[in-house]
DNA sequence: CTAACTGCAAATTCTTTGCATTAGT
DNA sequence: ACTAATGCAAAGAATTTGCAGTTAG
């Protein structure tokens, strides 16, 4: 994997620009900032670190930003039930493959998982399929999450 | 189908005696009122419904009481992307089928489908088993939905 | 009886909007 | 230059909390 896939700045801005968008400063920085945190960041987070090097940098043009990058596709967009949004670049924005989660909902602890994807991804892609053609949606994206409870919670919960 | 299943003031009110909360009017007014609403109220729809039938019924009962339903698995809870929270009762309990959904992401028209539904769940199971050995989880549940454009949409895009 | 539940009001938190200013192309 | 984008302050909306009074078991 490694990298393979990642996309540099040029063509962020290709990408923006053909869309009919300008490619500003705040976005660069808003890319290139979600580009290298990991996991599933907040709004408040990408502002803490997008402020730390442009410190002008308001909580409006993050949140819009963000709003705007996931319209383009360029980052996805999760609700892991804490009461924010939470993002991160599409996979192939860095180099990461597609991966679903898995959610703790005790403590919040988040796993991406590859394993098993393949299978899962060929049933959704046939899935999408048939319901674009049942119902005349043209389906775009898919969203799978499995909520259960982390070992570190089950001990917890055995002797508390 | 037709209600096969579905389950009666008793069954609640032991359901949650088991649990160690009480089955009180409001918890009885909410659990019928939402019951009967089709589709996937707001906590505000549902506030709306019971209020009509128990004027003195506060907002934040139908939060509290919501949210103890979520975890006892009586209700589901749903984030379709408008801003608020939706829910429906679990299938079990309205004789309806356990479904998925389909979500036109520019109306946000919901469409629940059962079609290819079996051979999803199967898939759905055999990864739930997976990653529970694989990552030490107790998975209790999953969420899927797809995100789309419906037909209405659509065309409202090719001629605006 | 008495602990759990309720309802109100106030507080919080996340997100959006209006508008004058700035900056990309 | 011309318009989209920004940043600030203020508004808006959904949800949560504190607490005194009520009710189920």
């Amino acid at each position: 994997m490694r990298g393979r896939h990642r996309r540099g700045a040029r063509w962020f801005s290709e990408h923006l620009r053909e869309q009919g968008y300008r490619y500003t400063v705040p976005r660069a920085l808003i890319i290139d900032v979600l580009s290298a945190m990991p996991g599933h960041p907040s709004v408040e987070e990408i502002y803490f670190e997008a402020h730390k090097r442009y410190p002008q940098i308001g909580l409006t043009t993050v949140y819009r930003t963000l709003e705007l990058l996931v319209r383009t596709g360029v980052v996805l967009k999760f609700d892991f039930g804490d009461g924010r949004t939470r993002f991160e670049m599409a996979g192939a924005f860095q180099g990461k493959s597609h991966h679903h989660h898995l959610i703790c909902t005790s403590c919040g602890k988040i796993v991406e998982y590859t394993d098993f994807i393949k299978e899962e991804l060929d049933l959704l892609k046939k899935t999408e399929d048939a319901l674009s053609k049942k119902y005349g949606f043209a389906v775009k994206s898919h969203l799978l999450q499995f909520y259960g409870v982390c070992y570190v919670c089950l001990k917890k919960r055995e002797q508390p």
